[in-house]
DNA sequence: ATGAAAGCGCTAACAT
DNA sequence: ATGTTAGCGCTTTCAT
């Protein structure tokens, strides 16, 4: 087998369309499932595709039609629960149109962020789903201007013309607190990281709201990074006749980090201290007890981030925002069923 | 600005070599880095390349040179932790060599695995780590007739041909169980799912070489997949006089579907029941108890497995088969401490 | 140190 | 229903 061509072992659609005794043209027909081609040819050029184990050559397609069918992906950190259930959604989004989608990683830094596109753009990517590191980046408010179908996730770029898909962040945080103050707790304390991301400041938002509607006292604890929540600090804040009686965290990173320090700390939940957490995540309902969290519809944002991206494309300028919902699970860490 | 060609508002080396003055070769030649260039004459190409916004097409450069700079990676599910880890070292390894990594999702079907890599085929990848949905697969162990370059990740393909790189799964397995039996425990019990797989059954392998010699009945409770480890059955091996005293768990994702079970028949740990599990992972050691585990060298892993690939091309036919060693983190949920 | 011309593997006009 | 020709944007001989 294998008898094409021979300069590299490879067979082209020359090698198929030289065999089957057709014109490269004829080659192409039946490739691309054209008409105007009599079944018997088309038959006998599968024949020698499927003989020579002919694989389209997909650089030499896209150059020609100046259409990679790749969209680009960007994240900061692909081991993130949250996140690799949108990355599985918007594979199987790109499966469904025949596109393959090149997933990056910034790991949270606009520069390499900016790199990492730099690559993406020169690969021809046909648009770009970004989850971005850092949404101030002047970079990124600029990026449509390439003329590339571009929508943010999770997260959205402060350019109005750039479409976004996120959740309801704010609502769903202060859902949660006021659920918290409705177990009678006064003090509640806010532990996350990374303030200048829009997410988290919206949900801190919606912390506020709740412990200012109520009368209560603000406590906040936010590092700069999540694994830079630190124990000397959260102890402080949670002893002493004034400590917080409750929890919030504002993302499963966060909550992660808290679980690890109320550990060391001996705390109990919720006897000793009571907990929401803004993000679900697989061990949250096995976790002892079971913990009590804000669901974001994480597969519908992927799905829809990856819909939106080719609307786009079909449909230029096409500004939109959606928010979908989160939802409010209550299982045992705030105090109910226990 | 942009004042190029206009065809498509994109500038090519063609426009930035005329806009330079100077011909496609040269400007081809600053693009490149390669020598025999006059520093003023790159510098001026280098501004006209800045200033129309020029950027490589990677498409028609891979076309010339057969050179594509992309290596495809399949697992099966991109949301485990495991995996996830191991994607990102893949993805630094690339990263560092200037190739892309095109990821994409087999789901555990062997058919979409194939798919999926006629697909990557396509797209004219130099390299590609497969972490199979079933060893089993007739179409990975011939791949490497395609002249591809092939590294087996976690999970060796049954073809010696083809390089591999895998953890001490039995002997980590093993020593998991011994430290089970050195607690005094007489029934344990292995949960786990896909024996098919080559992981699985190493594990178990060592589990059930542990339990032999100890002189121990073994107790198995394996399932199609996680997810189906059923509970009423969880509860026969778990009731009455007989029940098992221990647990050890296959792989992080039949971990967290056991505690998910435990938890629902109010089950505590070690109380009631000891655990040790294959596989560690971030809140392992938050959960309470602390989980004791085998630690996968994750990270190394994937690095290495990327390594491997590339050696590959440089040398071809290196047929290597890796084995990293995994280490038992005794933390409490044995029994220990506690 | 620089350039002219050919061609990678495919698709798109335009025949016939 | 089928074939011919040109060209996508780049790199690569081979000249000069």
């Amino acid at each position: 087998m294998h008898l094409h061509n021979g300069r590299n072992g490879k067979a082209t659609l020359v090698d198929v369309a030289k065999y089957a005794g057709v014109s490269l043209k004829t080659a192409s027909r039946v490739l691309n499932n054209e008409p105007d081609v009599s079944d018997v040819t088309a038959e006998r050029v599968r024949a020698v595709m499927d003989r020579l184990g002919y694989h389209p050559n997909l650089l030499a397609r896209g150059l020609k039609t100046r259409a990679s069918s790749i969209i680009g992906m960007i994240v900061p950190d692909i081991s993130d629960p949250f996140t690799a259930a949108a990355i599985h959604a918007v594979m199987q989004v790109a499966r469904e149109r025949n596109y393959t989608v090149v997933l990056t990683c910034s790991d949270g830094s606009p520069q390499t962020e900016q790199a990492q596109i730099e690559i993406l753009l020169r690969r021809q990517i046909e648009g770009l789903i970004v989850m971005p590191a850092d949404q101030r980046s002047a970079y990124l408010a600029n990026l449509h201007t390439h003329n590339l179908p571009i929508v943010a996730f999770d997260q959205p770029i402060p350019n109005k013309e750039i479409p976004a898909v996120a959740v309801t962040n704010r609502d769903g945080a202060r859902l949660a607190v006021e659920h918290l103050l409705g177990h009678g707790y006064k003090r509640i304390l806010a532990v996350g990281a990374k303030a200048h991301l829009h997410t988290i400041s919206r949900r801190l938002l919606g912390y506020r709201e709740a412990i200012d509607h109520a009368g209560c006292a603000r406590m906040e604890l936010i590092a700069g990074a999540e694994h830079a929540i630190d124990g000397p600090a959260l102890h402080r804040f949670l002893s002493g006749k004034h400590g917080a009686e409750a929890i919030f965290t504002l993302n499963s990173v966060a909550t992660v980090r808290l679980l690890h320090l109320l550990g060391e700390e001996n705390l109990q939940i919720p006897k000793h201290v009571a907990l929401a957490c803004f993000d679900d995540f697989d061990l949250a309902s096995a976790f002892s007890p079971s913990l009590t969290v804000v669901k974001q519809p994480v597969a519908l944002l992927g799905r829809r981030s990856a819909e939106l991206l080719f609307d786009q494309k079909e449909n230029p300028r096409t500004s939109v925002r959606i928010k979908l919902p989160t939802e409010l699970i209550i299982r045992n860490s705030c105090g109910c069923g226990s």
